[in-house]
RNA sequence: GGGCGCUUAGCUCAGCGGUAGAGCGCUGCCCUUACAAGGCAGAUGUCACUGGUUCGACCCCAGUAGCGCCCA
């Protein structure tokens, strides 16, 4: 076997000792574009898979969980090319008004010490189109270094005029039906970026405040009402009791003195009051909360506001003029000052309304807003998942998606920003109102309203505005509905429920046939990745440091539906590893002649089957996994069939057929081009540059035009069982000597001689030169004298001659270890065929099993004893 | 307060009525010409707790405790 007359043969090959990422991503996805690779067609044959991209803030840079949802997109869409589907990934960004408006005015004030006022609508917005120019470039790079293949000709931005054309167009289509309208309600009002927000921009948490009870008029005629928000009291028109509290009935009817106001408000009586919470009786206060708002209505109360849109007290007294926040204590102080304090407990826990933009407390405020009336358009966005035409993955979030379609309040659309698209109502002199549609224009005189949508309005129409519509394209015909969307589970009411609303209600049909919500990324410690944390990781880092595919591969492999990733430095550079071992495990079959193309051999041998039968089996679990969007069970599948069964075995079961050369030798390196041919076709999708890298130079590719990405995606072509049992028996045997062999301290370099008796019973015969080829066993000289004797399976005695004195300790104690064991099988599997009722009610092929295993542990023992007993 | 989910090896997580698994980490040996970013071999678990159902429970049911997420 030493003979170097026997050695492989050894093929040049450019590749390098290890995997260098940064050289061959660069160079490969440029060639990709250049070559049209991620190209979707309008007018193919073919049938269509499309998916566009969640679009990121275009001011905004792309973090890991990004970068976890293209992975998981781009592999979806490449998998799908590969499958023959004429396959689009469509990219684009989202110019997210407040956040971009902030980050620009910010900007603004502190390199200019400007203000937007300062500078004029049009001039801002110019300004921050520059930003926007800037700030796009970045995450187009930052996609092409994380190998997103995207057909870049399709780019879409919110703002694009096509796009603008689409919001104009549903705009006046919902006004025309009556299910856009303007209201003055109490919506949510952040003080600091001076906007109106829907109810889902607002974060609820627990904070610490303080509950203060006070006394509203004197004596007899006097009730006690509590607050959270001390300030609102300036705007109180009454307090309100139940109907039923029969502490308040002489109230009911009279009236208190409001404090500092000189006013003097009703006390009214309502159902809606808890008369158990508190004192039962409440103030009302119709303009700055939504439930003293219903009772305004409910009682024809004034509701006068109190503040303006900053914040500041505008009610004439003594506390106008003052911020909330101080107007709070001042009051708190004055009242105390005139004993009217009766409570106050410090900190009270509570719910307080954030902007989720920046964190100031929201403001509930009267105002008058833009609505989209959303039941009917929600009730037809759940009847798109009840009916099945769009199925949720994983399926525990349905609920979630019901409970919010099912019990969503009207969307208040319009913001008092600059940035973005700007209403299309435009009011005349005398009150008129006018929705113009597109290429419309408003009559003489009007003027339109100043504000701009919601950004998650013109995000609704994602799914066919960037195919073209409100135009009638052959974009629009091929790729609407899409296949599906993937996106994180923490958009699913922003923007989900938004565009299944308005696909169904613009295209009469759901936007895409499934969802996949995949979920966040964590630290190792379960925590969410941030940069206040400190615990971020920036994945363009890790693209530098260990490659695009290693990181592609840790998202992948840790993407488990209704679960967050885990995402470490550690974690990448396992995965680094794997590419790394691809690598080699490649360049390897290319330096052992490993042919592709052609037909497999007719007459494949025992590790060639097995093989075989192995990647099939490999490929039947990818495909199945991957329809249910298991990514990481499909991944696991992929990395034990290429670590363990090729790498580990199958690589090594070939090395003394390849030394052995002759026809033998030429089949195997024909299945050994196949079996790498097709992993890198199936890992590809997930690692697409190394595994473009090695598929070209293994088969030679490069000079016909191929690419992996265009390549025909695997098919299962059949298990075979027998291959697999006998393999596993021969991986069996071939663990038992090398573990006698660890255990007797014999190096792993150093030959031994021996016999194998009983290879034929085993179903074996013919595999002697591979077993001692893989356990180093030289054949028995002339002076050949077993110092152990091996029982290594029912049929197969191993005889070695270890050369001296075999450690009969180690090799009794484990042997010992092995009999406890077996012993203890025996023990268990003889109860349970003891037990009646086992026997009468077990299914048959379970107490069969039981008597198999039974078995199994007599022979084991019989066998392990009788070595035990040679030992001595 | 309502809803959903989780608790399995040191860590991160699979599994789910019929022999407890993976990756990493750990221990020993090995630089064997694909790979030390590697190879070979090995150790490791009251499957949160308490009851119940069952011939049999990590798995099903009920309750308890702790944790997470969503909504109010």
């Amino acid at each position: 076997m030493t003979d170097t007359a026997k050695q492989p043969p050894i093929r040049e090959t450019h590749l390098s000792k290890t995997y260098a990422p940064a050289e061959v991503e660069a160079r490969r996805y440029a060639e990709w574009v250049a070559d049209g690779r991620f190209k979707a067609a309008d007018d193919s044959g073919r049938d269509p898979y499309c998916i566009v991209i969640p679009p990121p803030n275009v001011t905004g840079q792309l973090h890991l969980g990004h970068a976890l949802n293209h992975t998981l997109i781009d592999a979806m869409v490449r998998r799908e090319r590969m499958r023959g589907k004429e396959a689009l990934f469509l990219p684009g960004t989202d110019h997210a008004g407040i956040a971009t408006q902030n980050v620009v005015e910010r900007e603004l004030a502190d390199a200019e010490g400007l203000s937007r006022h300062d500078l004029g609508r049009e001039a801002f917005i110019e300004r921050v189109w520059e930003w926007k120019d800037v700030y796009h470039e970045r995450i187009t790079a930052q996609m092409q270094k994380l190998g997103d293949g995207v057909d870049w000709d399709r780019e879409r931005f919110t703002l694009d005029a096509g796009l603008s054309e689409a919001v104009q167009r549903i705009f006046k289509q919902l006004y025309d039906d009556e299910l856009i309208y303007r209201a003055e309600r109490i919506i949510n009002w952040c003080p600091r970026c001076m906007t109106a927000l829907s109810d889902i921009e607002v974060e609820h948490s627990d904070d610490a405040g303080e509950l203060v009870s006070m006394r509203y008029g004197e004596g007899d005629e006097s009730i006690v009402v509590a607050t959270t928000r001390l300030e609102t009291m300036l705007g109180d028109t009454a307090v309100a009791v139940h109907p039923d509290d029969e502490r308040y009935t002489h109230l009911i009817g009279t009236t208190v003195e409001l404090p500092f106001t000189g006013r003097r408000i009703p006390i009214v009586a309502d159902e809606h009051v808890d008369p158990e919470f508190g004192t039962g009786a409440v103030k009302v206060t119709p303009a700055h909360d939504p439930n003293d708002f219903a009772i305004g209505q409910r009682h024809g109360l004034e509701a006068p506001l109190i503040m303006d849109e900053r914040g500041t007290i505008t009610a004439h007294g003594p506390f106008e003029g003052l911020d909330r926040f101080e107007a709070r204590s001042a009051i708190a102080a004055a009242l105390r000052a005139d004993g009217r304090i009766v409570a106050e407990e410090r900190p009270y826990m509570h719910a307080v309304g954030h902007c989720d933009r920046c964190d100031t407390a929201v403001e509930p405020r009267l105002s008058k807003q833009w609505f989209v009336k959303v039941a009917p358009l929600a009730k037809a966005s759940g009847d798109a998942v009840r009916s099945g035409e769009t199925k949720i993955y994983p399926p525990e979030m349905e609920k979630r998606y019901f409970s919010w379609v099912d019990n969503l309040l009207d969307w208040c659309i319009s913001r008092q920003l600059w940035w973005g698209h700007r209403i299309p109502i435009w009011y005349g002199p005398n009150g008129e109102q006018v929705c113009v549609g597109p290429g419309e224009t408003a009559p003489e005189g009007y003027v339109q309203d100043p504000d701009v949508l919601d950004t998650w309005f013109s995000s609704a129409l994602w799914p066919f505005s960037t195919l073209g519509w409100p135009e009638d394209t052959p974009a629009l015909e091929k790729f609407y509905p899409t296949a599906s969307l993937i996106t994180g589970q923490d958009i699913i009411f922003f923007w989900v429920v938004r565009m299944m609303m308005f696909g169904t209600y613009a295209m009469g049909r759901a936007p895409f046939a499934e969802v996949y919500l995949h979920g966040l990324i964590r630290d190792k410690a379960g925590r969410k990745m941030s940069k206040s944390a400190g615990n971020g990781i920036d994945p363009l880092e890790v693209v530098d440091t260990y490659g695009a595919d290693a990181l592609r591969f840790m998202l992948a492999r840790d993407a488990q539906p209704g679960s967050d990733n885990v995402a470490s430095i550690e974690l990448a550079e396992i995965s680094r590893n794997f590419c790394n071992k691809l690598w080699n495990g490649t360049r390897f079959a290319a330096l052992s002649g490993a042919t592709v193309g052609g037909d497999l051999p007719e007459a494949p041998s025992l590790i060639d089957r097995w093989v075989l039968s192995r990647l099939s089996r490999t490929v039947e679990a990818v495909d199945a996994l991957l329809e249910e969007y298991e990514f990481a069970k499909a991944m696991d599948a992929l990395y034990h069939f290429a670590w363990d069964d090729v790498f580990d075995w199958y690589l090594e079961l070939t090395k003394p057929v390849l030394a052995e050369g002759g026809p033998a030798a030429d089949d195997t390196r024909r299945v050994i081009g196949h079996v790498f041919d097709q992993l890198l076709r199936l890992l590809h999708p997930v690692i697409p540059f190394v595994t473009e890298e090695l598929w070209l130079s293994l088969t030679g590719g490069q000079s016909r035009g191929e690419s992996l990405t265009v390549a025909a995606w695997p098919t299962a072509a059949g298990a075979d069982d027998e291959a697999e049992r006998l393999v596993t028996a021969l991986q069996h045997l071939v663990v038992e000597v090398r573990r006698f062999r660890d255990g007797q301290g014999v190096k792993p370099s150093q030959a031994v001689a021996a016999t194998l008796t009983g290879l034929d019973e085993a179903g074996l015969a013919g595999q002697e030169p591979l077993i001692r080829a893989l356990v180093r066993l030289d054949a028995p000289g002339e002076d050949f004298a077993p110092t152990a004797e091996l029982a290594v399976s029912e049929h197969v005695t191993v005889a070695l001659d270890t050369s001296g004195a075999i450690d009969v300790a180690a090799e009794r104690a484990r042997l010992e270890k092995a009999l406890k064991a077996a012993e203890k099988e025996l023990d268990g599997t003889t109860k349970k065929l003891g037990n009646e009722a086992f026997l009468a009610k077990a299914p048959e092929a379970v107490v069969e099993k039981i008597r198999v295993r039974k078995a199994t542990a007599e022979a084991d023992i019989a066998r392990i004893t009788a070595q035990l007993e040679r030992l001595s």
